[in-house]
RNA sequence: GGCCCGUUCGUCUAGGGGUUAGGACAUCUCCCUUUCACGGAGGAAACGCGGGUUCGAUUCCCGCACGGGCUACCA
């Protein structure tokens, strides 16, 4: 019988989601949607020692944010098997361990953790590792070596106690890995893992294991740091008897840091520059901040797009992909093996191109605000009208990768210049150019019309009339009107303006610049 | 240390027993252009090493090296 795909993304509330996570909730997304399965968001908050306030609700709004909407689970609506926080499920996980004791999988454990602390050291010191396994369980203080009786004593006395997998001592175990195919672990190597903790609440292999029973998980897509603990997984869902629903496991390959090697980090973001997390962060406890793609101005789509790509490929050459031609296209079996370095540049440029094919009409809702912000330009200023506002984006699309750019970039065409590029007028600004761009600015005064047409034609009129060719001005008019020899197209920004403001503009840069060059000649006797 | 996973341009990757080893980002050159971008054209740039198997290996196998992950009553 073939079940309803359904898969989880199970992250820990331990702080801030970071893109390595994001990119696994969406590769379960992805494969969700792609077979008509269910997504669920499980917070597995089994370790309260390390319960990091605001993260869940951190988890949640990032993925809000992504548009990697899960079908079930804590702040989507919870589905029903609720509840998905796993610290309100605990009750649930007990009975689970017990009967891994009855069967004879799991025994009771009384060993301290600084007794076995100790061992640990003692054992490094003899340059050797120390295991809880078959080989030293029978040296320990447990269930396998106390009798019945004193057993249930330390129990009832309410001796702290664990619960541990046995695991057997000669085995090969299996694991088949959608991406990887089989990986044989023999189970001399795996310990007696703790299923069940003195404190009441079970570990993440117990818990992860009968909640994905319970919650019907038909594939488990998750990190390449689990793939250690996957045979034990395996065994546990043999000993619990269900073996023959156990999900389909795929590793994914971890995210690397850009330069170097090792895991992406939190501290790689503040160190080069880029942010690691979707959203903005603030400890806490420490009150450190860390940046996210929201605050800086990436389009969640094309921080989707980033993330799919990396780790997997399509089956052509295409790049750029909306998140339903991404579910379209996504499978398990083009996920690569081998870690990714993740590259900040060609995350920009996937936010440039996923910007140039914004509609004008949003780009301008979007500035406005920032321009207002910027340049405490009033309501009902010709600069904040739609026409004027649509022409700054279009004129600037081609030289942003983000939004906030425009304003940033763009200063000039909401702001007349009182500077003007002083490299270029030395260069270029020639005895008598006084007079040509007063002409030029009376010549302005004169049309009817001032498209760029206009403006062009009048520029090269005026030019040969005084003898000058258009290289020869032009680059000074563009000085004259934004005050920077880069920038947007010259016609363009004139036609913005429109004749009044290029007039006003002209007419103060020459008596400026006319000014500086005198003070100048001045200083220079 | 032990176990596990991996290894194609600087980066993400395609490919796969015989290919001019493909694409993208970044980089360089040229063209377009008043500038900067955009765009266009082109360039440089990779199969970790050693053994097999084979007529032939970058591709399959084995070693090695290197990288990474795991090795908690963390997830």
């Amino acid at each position: 019988m073939e079940r309803k795909v359904r898969v989880r993304f199970a992250p820990s509330p331990t702080g801030p989601l970071h893109i390595g996570g994001v990119r696994t909730a969406l590769y379960n997304y992805l494969f969700a949607k792609k077979h008509g399965g269910d997504f669920i968001l499980r917070i597995e908050d089994t370790d309260q020692n390390r319960y990091v306030p605001g993260a869940e609700e951190y988890i949640i709004e990032s993925l809000k944010w992504c548009g990697i909407t899960p079908n079930e689970g804590v702040g989507f609506g919870d589905g029903p098997h609720a509840s998905y926080r796993q610290s309100e499920r605990m009750a649930i996980y007990r009975q689970y361990a017990e009967k891994l004791v009855d069967n004879g999988f799991a025994y009771y454990a009384f060993d301290s953790e600084v007794e076995l602390d100790a061992l640990r050291k003692q054992m490094e010191a003899e340059k050797s590792a120390f295991s809880y396994n078959s080989k030293t369980r029978k040296q320990l203080v447990n269930s396998l070596t106390l009798s019945a009786d004193e057993v249930e004593k330390r129990i009832h006395a309410g001796d702290s106690f664990v619960v541990r997998l046995q695991i057997p001592e000669n085995e090969e175990v299996v694991v088949h890995d959608l991406i990887r195919g089989e990986v044989r672990v023999h189970s001399s190597q795996l310990d007696d893992k703790v299923l069940f903790k003195s404190d009441g609440m079970p570990t993440y292999h117990l818990a992860n294991v009968v909640d994905d029973f319970l919650m019907q998980i038909t594939h488990v897509i998750r990190g390449e740091e689990w793939l250690p603990s996957a045979p034990l997984h395996v065994l546990l869902y043999r000993y619990l008897g269900w073996e023959n629903v156990m999900p389909k496991f795929s590793h994914l390959p971890l995210l690397l840091k850009p330069d170097g090697n090792g895991k992406l980090s939190k501290r790689d973001g503040d160190r080069l520059g880029f942010p690691v997390f979707p959203l903005n962060w603030k400890d806490p406890v420490t009150g450190e901040l860390s940046s996210g793609y929201r605050e800086r101005n990436y389009i969640p789509a094309a921080f989707n797009n980033m993330l799919a790509l990396l780790g997997w490929h399509p089956s052509g050459d295409q790049e750029i992909f909306s998140m339903e031609e991404l579910i379209h296209d996504f499978s398990l079996e083009r996920v690569s093996k081998s870690g990714a370095k993740f590259d900040p540049e060609k995350t920009k440029w996937f936010n440039q191109e996923y910007l140039r094919h914004e509609p004008i009409e949003k780009l301008v809702s979007l500035l406005k605000p920032m321009i207002v912000e910027t340049y405490k330009i009033a309501e009902g200023d010709k600069r904040l009208t739609n026409e004027y506002l649509s022409k700054v984006v279009t004129l600037l699309l081609d030289r942003v990768q983000f939004e906030n750019e425009f304003a940033e970039k763009g200063s000039y065409l909401f702001i007349a210049p009182t500077q003007y590029d002083q490299d270029i007028i030395t260069k270029k600004w020639k005895p008598g150019f006084e007079n040509f761009f007063n002409a030029l600015s009376a010549e302005y005064g004169m049309m009817t019309s001032f498209t760029t047409a206009d403006i062009d034609a009048k520029n090269k009129e005026t030019a040969a009339a005084n003898q000058l060719k258009p290289g020869e001005i032009l680059q000074l008019l563009r000085v004259l009107m934004s005050g920077s020899g880069t920038g947007v197209d010259l016609l363009g920004m004139m036609e913005l303006f429109g004749k009044e403001e290029v007039i006003t503009r002209l007419n103060t840069g020459v008596n400026k610049i006319m000014q500086s060059m005198a003070a100048k000649s001045d200083h220079s006797k």
